[in-house]
DNA sequence: CGGATCGTTGATCAACTTCAACGGTCGTGG
DNA sequence: CCACGACCGTTGAAGTTGATCAACGATCCG
């Protein structure tokens, strides 16, 4: 199993030593996902954290009406995890599936925890992570409380281009917060100027 | 200066040595705000992370129409900065000011970096911290997209039955995102049931 | 072929905004 | 001490934005 992808992504924020590698290595689950496929179901402890080598996963809510919104989409290089549940313990209300066929890297949750006690390097990696995706979270409340439904895809498709051609138009719309439909009828209306 | 409350905070997550403890204290700046005064102003850039001790400070975003859009409330034993303008260096867009009159604990930008490089207790420490306020902010998106600004109301009182006492109104019609007018109405129809 | 998935359209309906106006409270300066 | 302005909440009418529902066509794949 080549973790190669995960420690390159690591190494841009932080030097690893040699044995830091070799417990990261010795801790890394690889599975394979198809389409489709479940990471985590709602109900489940998430016990994992999860690295994107390829593919597209998603990290999804479904609602008392029992509609999808999602979250996150998690391509290569991308971590996802229902990280409330993984901290507190208790049953996860999201769920994380496969909209293509995925490989990813997986570390359990005790196994992590030893990572952090035995490599600092890991809290600071993880510390940066988490304060980017903050920050990303943070400008989605901001544009949710201040755009219209039209500036929000504007948006999206300036933020994730490679995400905007590869995924069905329906998880773009369940993402930036509106119907399907209506968001057809966006897409239409910026055509026709 | 006494940083007992911001040491005792970061110790209910990991224990701190005298040598931390000093180098802390060595790099926190005690400031005093009036009601209404300015801890960040939109165009600045944001150098430093603040802790309150006590009072209430906002994290907001003005709108190209002009209408104030609330990020976050900081009261007692909360952090509140542009962590995306802190990381990137780049003018924030953000504004930070008091809601009453406050006081307020500051570490500068660089003096933290110094801080993460000499003790790993604070790179574990913000870790922690981050991913808490990720999944509050993961929580947030979760609700914006798929609750009716009533559900978005009642869950606020909830969540924070204190803040809902001490704030104006309109503080928190802009956090969960409605206009005043709406929050008024809202709270009409619950009191009619 | 037949079903699943995806996008589109139009009609109707609900949620929320905008605007304008009004009343109450509180602090400050004259 | 009063008067004034700043700030805050409320109300109602009219207008927008976006949801819902039902129906249809296209594509893809087993």
């Amino acid at each position: 199993m080549n973790i190669q992808p995960l420690i390159a992504h690591i190494e841009k924020i932080i030097p690893l030593d040699e044995a830091a590698k070799q417990d990261l290595a010795a801790k890394t689950i690889f599975k394979k996902l198809r389409r489709r496929q479940y990471l985590l179901q709602e109900g489940d402890h998430c016990n994992h954290y999860n690295f994107v080598l390829n593919g597209c996963l998603r990290l999804y809510f479904v609602d008392g009406k029992g509609s999808e919104n999602v979250l996150q989409f998690a391509t290569g290089n991308g971590w996802v995890a229902d990280i409330g549940s993984l901290h507190t313990g208790q049953a996860s209300r999201l769920c994380i599936d496969a909209l293509e066929p995925s490989d990813v890297l997986r570390i359990a949750k005790q196994d992590l925890i030893e990572l952090y006690v035995k490599h600092a390097a890991f809290d600071r990696y993880f510390r940066v992570l988490t304060e980017n995706a903050f920050v990303a979270m943070q400008q989605r409340v901001l544009q949710n409380i201040s755009s219209t439904a039209e500036e929000r895809y504007l948006s999206f498709l300036e933020k994730y281009p490679h995400l905007a051609q590869r995924l069905p138009q329906v998880q773009i719309a369940s993402f930036i917060g509106v119907t399907p439909e209506f968001l057809s009828k966006i897409r239409r209306n910026l055509m026709e100027q």
